[in-house]
DNA sequence: GTCTATATGAAGATAGAC
DNA sequence: GTCTATCTTCATATAGAC
């Protein structure tokens, strides 16, 4: 699953071959297909994995008392993880197989309601939507642009995060 | 090339074939092939077209003669641009073939370094580079997210223009 | 310009031996 | 669990007639 996302992050889903990911781990197609019955399966273990991540977050804040302080807490998890993966996120994010295998699936669009709604106070209308837009936009998409390949993570978790507030209204 | 580009902003531009194609126009492969010799050729073809309509925006804020007020108009024009053709955003910004191809083609890489420029004011440092990419994924990334799909693009356009002006410090 | 027909290769996927 | 060998389908791309 790791040489598969490291490769999927290069070159996108659909342009990643099973014979791309046998050769990355030295073994043949066949041997993939021992252990993943599709493409597919392949893919959603892969997305499944990353979004538990996003699950843990969500498990530590909605245990926290303190409402606001919660959204904090939530909000530099997401940060964090979206820094630490950075190779990973856009095609996570913005991969067209991803998006249609996350929203076929309830599991995942579960954990996206949760997420969304905790970080926009359970707002559902024009503002909260085109806030939750923006942020995951602003997060995620600025992780993965090659322009900020060499700056230090505390920099940009520093960027990030006073962005994310002024988008929430949190400052 | 609109057909094309209809298709990978729905697929992504590895899974949309010259079949697809063919068939969304009602011709054959054999047809297409008469007018591109290679499917890198349509890509090319259909983000030349994208970057001109940049490249038109850079060139009324570049005949400005306030620099302020110029960096004000191109932001309106990007994030018009943005809001305009919201469907084809995530393919044109994010797709692994036309992230590739952008950055071989020195024509495209001349454009985008203009208006990275012109918008972060010749700055290079890191500040500059974390704004860019900010602003670059925030504008995209949020046309793009089907969250917003049914918001009208002024109240998109409002949003957006704000948050631009808090990335670069206008306001 | 568009067609039919075809070449060539690689994709996803399976069978069955070891 | 991994292999070799194979199947089927579809990809890009070309030849040549109309």
């Amino acid at each position: 699953m790791t040489a598969a996302l490291d490769l999927f992050a290069g070159h996108g889903v659909s342009a990643t071959s099973l014979q791309m990911i046998a050769d990355a781990l030295g073994v043949t197609k066949a041997a993939v297909y021992h252990q993943f019955n599709t493409k597919d399966e392949i893919v959603l273990a892969v997305a499944e994995a990353e979004m538990m991540r996003i699950e843990a977050a969500l498990e530590v804040a909605e245990a926290e008392e303190d409402r606001l302080h919660a959204r904090e807490t939530l909000l530099a998890w997401v940060v964090d993880l979206a820094i630490e993966r950075r190779r990973l996120v856009s095609v996570l994010q913005f991969d067209p197989v991803i998006i249609r295998l996350l929203g076929e699936q309830e599991q995942f669009l579960q954990v996206i309601i949760r997420l969304y709604s905790f970080l926009m106070d359970d707002g559902t209308g024009e503002q909260a939507r085109v806030q939750a837009a923006m942020l995951s936009a602003a997060i995620g998409g600025t992780v993965a642009n090659p322009l900020v390949d060499d700056i230090a993570p505390d920099i940009l978790r520093a960027a990030l995060m006073q962005l994310s507030r002024l988008i929430l209204g949190l400052s």
